[in-house]
DNA sequence: TAATTTATGTATTGATCAATACATAAATGA
DNA sequence: TCATTTATGTATTGATCAATACATAAATTA
């Protein structure tokens, strides 16, 4: 069945994902839609058609964002055959990431509304839980080690996993003030110097 | 010599506390006039009057923070005896500082411009000026350390101190995220249990 | 008391924001 | 060809923002 209608005169994928920079870098309420609609090439009313709103092209843009930029840090959690392995991946990908363009920009989930009481609460309350998630993306991955063998019984697992995902939250703000690659693998290799005495059976 | 015209009528510095909760609640940029002069109790040109600006306003209540909120945590790190009671003793005073109110609000010099290309570029750049100024206490405090034998020569001063910092920096996020103060003594914790590994002559 | 100075309350300003009205363009289906 | 459907460009809407104009109130100085 082909499209009624006149076609959309862009890429709807590619505009995203200039939405998405945008997001990234100003955060939630300092992205204009000037600056949106100037960013993706298009006038408001295009994309009030083809996103519905700025919350709702935000929502994408967050899921776009985690897509493709984070899912080289989250993804390998599970498939990697350690958890030590599985938390220095995270650790070092995330310095990787947070320095891989002209300026460093830290995480969209972390830094795009930072106020729970902001102006949108609905935006803030979903990139808290997608932080929670990732928080217990670690912590399911730390006690599945235990079952495994890899850690003894009494592995404070939430207590672990609550350490890393902070320090990989303060990456965010490090990032933003400038930090250079060396300076957060640097932070990696400090965090993962307290795996043994964290695992430690004791 | 004693004061011309009118007297003002209300407390400059009860006031200023006021709009500094409003900030360190709800950002720079989503504190309203109108939600600060409610706060405050007073009307906008009192306001005006008495402070300049919001931008002013904001940096007088930053310095205002400073001086109340974080000097338990960043004024013993010259005082303590050692490096490592004064590292232990910002987090631990971070954890129950940002858990020491009814809803956690982490820290105002961390969230409250996140967006160093934010609305005010000038309040994001005194903020990560702060920021670098509270990592360089850190590691002024780890070289004194050295100089005093209590660290061995080759110490990574400077990494330690970016790490420690970053750790700090993501309790906020946690707090905000709604993190109790046992989970933030645990990352504390967490943090503390990597010192030997860290300061380990090698 | 009269002149001066500073603060306050009411009302308003221009700017900017997210969102939309409306006419027109470009496609398909009959 | 002609009706229908969807997208686009121009222009605008009401809301909200930070900041201020202006008249009045309350103090000191002369």
């Amino acid at each position: 069945m082909a499209a009624r209608g006149r076609p959309r005169g862009f890429d709807r994928e590619a505009a995203l994902a200039r939405a998405m920079e945008v997001f990234w870098e100003r955060g939630f309420d300092n992205a204009s839609l000037g600056e949106l609609t100037r960013a993706m090439g298009i006038n408001s009313p295009s994309l009030y058609a083809a996103f519905g709103s700025k919350e709702a092209l935000f929502q994408e843009a967050m899921a776009f964002y985690v897509k493709t930029a984070g899912s080289g840090i989250w993804e390998p959690v599970d498939s990697l055959t350690t958890a030590r392995d599985a938390i220095a991946h995270v650790l070092y990908a995330t310095a990787r990431a947070f320095t891989c363009h002209d300026q460093s920009r830290g995480c969209m989930i972390v830094l795009a509304s930072p106020q729970p009481r902001g102006s949108n609460p609905s935006i803030s309350s979903e990139l808290e839980r997608h932080r929670r998630g990732n928080r217990d993306c670690l912590e399911r991955r730390l006690r599945r080690a235990v079952d495994e063998g890899e850690l003894p019984e009494n592995t404070h697992c939430h207590a672990i996993a609550t350490f890393y995902s902070t320090v990989q939250h303060g990456m965010s703000i490090q990032a933003r003030d400038g930090a250079s690659r060396e300076e957060l693998l640097g932070v990696a290799d400090c965090a993962m110097s307290a795996w043994d005495s964290l695992t430690r059976p004791n």
